[in-house]
DNA sequence: GTAGGGTTAG
């Protein structure tokens, strides 16, 4: 199960736990640990909560192992961080376990990830108080956030701290440090941080290589990543499959999908390792470029290659086939069980039929949403907008945004700029600007004079957006 | 059985 659950087969997990169940071989803590994990990494939160009450009417009682996986459910999986508190505060302290440095290395991983650093600092002092010594472990989701966000002076600190506490630098720790110059298009101070490596006692790995080959790609230096190959190999390092597949993606972004395609062809010849994120790299470029057929060709040869597809690699195929203007084939592959429909899925779905103005199918698609437990999103929200828009119903579609953001949701750069393109076409945009610049989350008064209607845009300068919800009165 | 670094889908 372990297994299965480190390839992400969660399906397969529960095959083998059920399987363990009707041959009367009792699951022990262990077992159920085991299979809660894998739920949660493939966030199916539901079922997991209905495996954790099976797990206490069996009077199994959870362990520091189990209370971990929680905090790592409501924290890494979500950011539901309330009830990772929760977990830790109330459950754990009832049952007489305490956290230890793995339950706050997974908080602050996921507080990290949702962008907290603050308040990981915050768990980190909250350990030295509490004499649970943090390890490596621990600071490296800070330092990833820290230099992720370029704060670098922050993240030299944190090293320094980290010495002094007697936590050595590893190679993963070496690894976000390329990755922040990376980002930061300090190329030349990678070159020196590798070269150097061996005399300042790091050795680097191929995830080393695939961050800056990354880092190259992601700026256009094609030849440069590929050059990487030979230092690599004089390092004695070989190209992984993450390799070729950053090397794929990097010539499809520069629009070389002929040269990727013949990478992907020669890649038993070359010993290349190749799988199914390898297919879906090119098949999502030619996706993009509506070219339905290369998709499809490229689907008959990885499934030939006895490759599995995977749900991106379905999704891919299910926007090819609604380009393609099949979209009642596409939807019919949902309920085929071949794999489990997600939300971009439905998000796919739900956009084709709009466009369609079948409206019949996308209430049922939003019914099985609803009926799988999986909530919309962003997208799914601007999706709605910009076919209410298209249909002629910008007003509709303001006020179905601003209901929305009454209850908390947040909309991005791409809802708005439907809205506002929707606005426009129907011509209910101002684009009046305003001597008062307003900021987010303070109510602001046009100093125009002028009453705006509700459902109309307004600019209060070139940065922010206004929508009116009364006569005269803007939010944001 | 639980925590950290690299690729792909709307």
């Amino acid at each position: 199960m372990k297994a299965y659950c480190q390839a992400n087969k969660v399906d397969e997990v529960l095959r083998l736990f059920h399987e363990m169940i009707e041959s009367q071989c009792k699951p022990n803590i262990i077992c159920f640990n085991t299979v809660l994990n894998s739920l949660v990494t493939a966030t199916r939160f539901s079922e997991a909560g209905s495996l954790l009450d099976s797990m206490v009417s069996l009077e199994l009682n959870p362990n520091i192992s189990t209370f971990n996986i929680l905090v790592k459910a409501y924290s890494c999986c979500s950011d539901q961080f309330d009830s990772a508190y929760m977990v830790i505060e109330d459950w754990m302290v009832n049952s007489g376990v305490s956290p230890d440095v793995t339950t706050f290395s997974t908080l602050i991983s996921g507080l990290c990830k949702g962008g907290r650093i603050c308040e990981a600092h915050g768990v980190l002092n909250r350990m030295l108080k509490e004499k649970v010594g943090p390890n490596i472990f621990t600071f490296t989701p800070i330092l990833h956030a820290l230099y992720g966000k370029r704060m670098i002076k922050e993240g030299s600190c944190l090293i320094g701290f980290m010495l002094k506490w007697g936590c050595p630098l590893n190679t993963v720790v070496y690894n976000i440090l390329i990755d922040g110059l990376c980002k930061n298009s300090d190329f030349d101070r990678v070159k020196i941080m590798l070269e150097r490596s061996t005399s300042i006692g790091w050795k680097p790995n191929s995830i080393s290589y695939n961050i800056y080959m990354n880092g190259l790609c992601k700026v256009g230096r094609v030849m440069d990543a590929f050059g990487l190959l030979e230092v690599m190999k004089k390092d004695g390092l070989s190209p992984t499959s993450f390799t070729v597949n950053i090397l794929l993606d990097c010539l499809c972004q520069a629009s070389m999908v002929d040269e990727a395609k013949n990478l992907l062809g020669q890649s038993s010849w070359l010993k290349w390792e190749v799988d199914t994120v390898s297919y879906n790299t090119l098949m999502s470029r030619y996706s993009s470029t509506r070219d339905w057929k290369a998709v499809l060709k490229l689907f008959a040869a990885m499934l030939k290659k006895g490759l599995e597809p995977n749900s991106r690699t379905y999704n891919i195929v299910i926007n090819c086939l609604c380009i393609a203007g099949e979209l009642m084939y596409a939807k019919s592959l949902i309920c085929k069980g071949w794999f489990r429909a997600d939300l971009v899925t439905y998000n796919i779905l739900i956009d084709a039929f709009y466009r369609s103005r079948n409206t019949v199918q996308v209430q049922d698609l939003y019914e099985r949403m609803k009926q799988e437990k999986i909530a919309e999103d962003v997208y799914t929200v601007t999706v709605k907008i910009n076919n209410l828009c298209k249909a002629g119903e910008p007003s509709e579609a303001s006020k179905f945004l601003f209901e929305l953001m009454k209850m908390g949701f947040t909309p991005d750069l791409v809802t708005y700029s439907a809205l506002i393109d929707g606005l426009a076409k129907h011509g209910k945009l101002r684009d009046k600007f305003f001597s008062s610049i307003g900021r987010q989350n303070r109510e602001i008064t046009g100093s125009s004079g002028q009453a705006v209607n509700a459902g109309e845009l307004v600019f209060v300068s070139n940065k922010y957006i206004s929508i009116s919800q009364n006569n005269g009165d803007f939010i944001w």
